[in-house]
DNA sequence: AGATATACGGAGGCATCCTCCGTTTATCAA
DNA sequence: TTGATAAACGGAGGATGCCTCCGTATATCT
C-alpha cells in the first residue's frame, strides 16, 4: 500500500505537549541540568518516546522556549483590540517579566548554547515578538497615549535589561514590575496618572 | 608521639598543583559541566585524590579562580617598576582580557553558584584586583600620563562590560582589545600617540 | 631506621545519558 | 468492521560521571 504519509498520530501529538509542559516545570524548577529521565516520568511518558520527539538536550529546551514565546505573541493579539492601549501594553509586560521570572534557569542556558539552526529560531521569534509588541505600540501612539518617539526595540531592550541587571532575590520580580510602571508612564504622552510610592 | 601538626608532605602539594592545572585547561575547554574524572586523569591523579583536595566541583573552581586571579595581582605587583606607567597599564588590561577569554565559561559558572563563602572569596579577590590596578593607576597619574579623575573601579567596570557585552564569536578578543586601547588613549593627559584604523 | 600521620588510588554503588529493539496501537484501505 | 502496517511506545542495557570508602603506599619526624 505505500502510504505515502499518513495523518500524525494522536497520541504522538498528545505525548509532545505532555513532555513540553512536564520539561517547562521541571526545567524551569531544577534549572538546564535538571534530570530528563524526571521530564518523562513527570510526563508519565518513556525516556525512549522523550528521545524520539527530542533528540538532544537543546530540542526540547528550544521547543518549550518556543512554546512560552509563541504563547506571548498570541497574547500580544489578543490584547489588541478593544481595551484601553496603554493597558494592554502594560498587561502584555507584565506577563513577559512572568515568562523570565519562571524561565531564568532555561533562558540562560538557552543563550549558551547556539547552534545554527537555534539561532535561525531566535532570530525568527524575536522578529516576531517585535512585530506584535510593535502593534500594541502603534495603537497606543495612534491614540495619543504614547510618545511617537519609542519603537519596539527599544521597548524590548529595557525590558530585557531591566529584568537581568539583577540577581534573582527575593523581591525581584515586584520591583522589576515597579521600575517597568515607572517606565511606562515615562514613555506616555500625558502626565503620569499612576502614583507610586516615593521613597526607595 | 601524637605530632601536633608535621610539615604538609610535599606530594600533595605536587598533586594539588597538578589538579589546578589540569582544572584550568579541561574546565576552560569543556566548560563548567566537564568531567571531574577527566580533570584527575589529565592530572595523572587518581579520582579520591581530586575529591580530597576539592570536595566539591565549586571547591575545585573557587581554587582555580583564585589562582588566575592571584597572578593577575603578582603581574600587577611586577609591572609596577621601570616601565612606561601606561604600557603597564596596557599590558595588565590585555592580560585581563586573555584571562577572560580563556575563562569564560568557568566565570559564568561560578557567578551562579554563590555560597556565602564564595562571596567573601570574591569580595577579598576583588579588593585586591582593585588595589593593584589602582597603584599601576596612581603610578601613571603621578607620571602625569593619564587623567587625574580615572579610578580603579571605573577601569575595571568598563573592562568587565566590555568583555562581556559581546557574544564569543570569532574575532571577539581582537576587538576587545582594540577598543580597550582607544579606551586608554582616552584617558591621556595628552593627545593620543597610538593610530586606529578608521573604518568601522 | 622505624613508627605513624598523611596521602594515594581506584573499586564500587548509584544516577543519568542515550540507543536499540521487541511490543503495542492508531490509521487507512478494503 | 476488519485486517495490515507504519508509526509510536516503553524500558532494558551499556557507557559514563559522581562521590565514598578503605586498603596500600610513602613522606616526615624521632
Amino acid at each position: 500500500m505505500k502510504a505515502a504519509h499518513r495523518k500524525p498520530r494522536s497520541d504522538a501529538l498528545i505525548n509532545r505537549e505532555r513532555l513540553i509542559e512536564a520539561a517547562k516545570e521541571v526545567l524551569g524548577l531544577g534549572g538546564p541540568d535538571a534530570s530528563l529521565e524526571a521530564v518523562a516520568r513527570r510526563a508519565e511518558v518513556g525516556i525512549g518516546t522523550l528521545y524520539r520527539h527530542f533528540p538532544t538536550r537543546e530540542a526540547l529546551f528550544q521547543a518549550v522556549y518556543r512554546h512560552e514565546v509563541e504563547q506571548l505573541i498570541k497574547l500580544a493579539g489578543d490584547l489588541d483590540d478593544g481595551h484601553d492601549p496603554v493597558e494592554a501594553l502594560r498587561t502584555w509586560m507584565h506577563a513577559y517579566v512572568g515568562l523570565v521570572a519562571t524561565k531564568r534557569g532555561l533562558l540562560g542556558a538557552l543563550a549558551v548554547v547556539v547552534t545554527e539552526a537555534s539561532k535561525a529560531m531566535y532570530a525568527e521569534l524575536s522578529v516576531r515578538v517585535t512585530e506584535s509588541v510593535n502593534a500594541l505600540l502603534v495603537r497606543a501612539i495612534a491614540a495619543g497615549e504614547l510618545r511617537p518617539d519609542i519603537r519596539a526595540d527599544d521597548l524590548l531592550h529595557a525590558m530585557f535589561a531591566l529584568c537581568y541587571a539583577r540577581q534573582p532575590e527575593a523581591g525581584w520580580k515586584a520591583q522589576v514590575l515597579r521600575l517597568l510602571d515607572i517606565f511606562i508612564d515615562g514613555l506616555r504622552t500625558r502626565q503620569p496618572v499612576r502614583k507610586h510610592e516615593a521613597p526607595l
